[in-house]
DNA sequence: TAAATGCTGTGATTTATATCACACACTATG
DNA sequence: CATAGTGTGTGATATAAATCACAGCATTTA
């Protein structure tokens, strides 16, 4: 397997580790490993020890939480992104599980590494505090929509943010439970509305597949639902 | 009006600035002004620019969300504490509005501050990380808990998050419609069962007062809700 | 004082969603 | 090949919550 070193790497541009000098980014690489997954692997769970830093170079993950009676899939994190860094920071657990929806490569560097890294060198650590700040409104609007819509709203929304920001396709693969987690409503009832959307011309269906045709009546239907 | 100096102020005590040193104590007073609010006062409005920093010295506020049909309470924050701390930080805007619940106090420091002093301080700025992070795995739990939560246990966990966390107290004043803002269902609903509650014994209710009576009751409804 | 306004509680009704039940594919696996 | 297991679509029914309607009671305002 080629080893590529954090210093080479074009997935860093994008995040906190793009303003780390030569040197830094090698003391980075010691202290890394970097993980290759298949997909609905886990890749740390609920309630337990947070003593390391994820960063997602590579696929797609599911953030996860336990419920009394279902599990609510919180967020689907993108490459290249942190997984879960505000509880590597602020929590001695996590309190989500995350798993890979695709095929994944995680790199994984211990905390004590980051800390230090944060204390070194200031302008990475305003990059750290911008991240959470930003991933913190991401979640607060996430979290405003979910609670404001209604099923069809939900699902719609819930469509064109793969279409666009996640999958960054109009056709992509996703199964009925976990977007039923996502949508946070009965999995029979997101069939139905699938269907529906179907039979309206607005989506086309093939298995686990799911292709915009209309976007814009999708995105109609996410702003009124 | 007796004007304290951030030096001597003993709501810093529990936040990031309590890592500064004289010098930028001065710095940050020279920089900020103190605010004495009145209830039901705007400290910022959604959507207005966000080039300052607001600290929440005494008082309670809610941050609130317009929505297409209804607003929505995000949070209650009490003092002392950060109020949109990642907004200031992370975003050119406001995402929601602060407004004041009780009588509050509100220091106001320059965005320009808090950056110099994030740069120049490395502990200050490792205290602003953690708070964050702090921040954002609170958002999740609560964001997790009304998802999952039926009436009955949302309004049981709001009345248990009031008394133990926000007014520290088992009697305390809220109104129906920032209940029901805060919980996601309507008014009529939640008077109902508000009047339930109150016909089991579990609380008093005196005009817009709600006093807790059985709390044990109330966290079991809370858990199992 | 009277009228207007806003918050509240409660009954009746409607609506959205969950749940139950089952049939149909598809994939493992002995 | 038979069998079990899992994800799926869809109809029927149950249930939770929204909405509508209205009356009571404060508080403000003319």
């Amino acid at each position: 397997m080629n080893i590529e070193k954090c210093e080479y790497c074009k997935a860093k541009d994008n995040t906190a580790v793009k303003v780390l000098s030569n040197n830094e980014l090698e003391l980075l690489q010691k202290n890394t490993l970097q993980l290759h997954l298949k997909e609905e692997v886990e890749v740390f769970k609920q309630d337990s020890a947070s003593s390391n830093i994820f960063y997602l170079k590579e696929g797609i993950v599911k953030l996860t939480v336990k419920g009394n009676h279902r599990n609510k899939i919180i967020k689907i994190i993108n490459s290249p992104n942190y997984i879960g860094l505000a509880s590597s920071l602020g929590s001695s657990i996590f309190n989500f599980s995350a798993i890979t929806l695709t095929k994944c490569v995680v790199c994984v560097t211990t905390l004590e590494t980051y800390q230090n890294l944060i204390l070194q060198n200031k302008y990475f650590s305003l990059e750290i505090i911008k991240h959470l700040s930003e991933n913190e409104l991401t979640q607060y609007n996430s979290c405003v929509c979910l609670l404001q819509q209604n099923l069809n709203g939900r699902l719609a929304s819930c469509l064109v943010n793969f279409s666009n920001n996640i999958y960054k396709s109009p056709k992509f693969e996703i199964n009925r439970k976990d977007l039923s987690d996502i949508i946070g409503h009965s999995r029979e009832n997101i069939s139905r509305a699938i269907s529906q959307l179907t039979k309206d011309g607005i989506i086309n269906i093939d298995g686990n597949y799911i292709e915009i045709i209309d976007s814009l009546k999708l995105e109609t239907i996410a702003k009124k639902g």
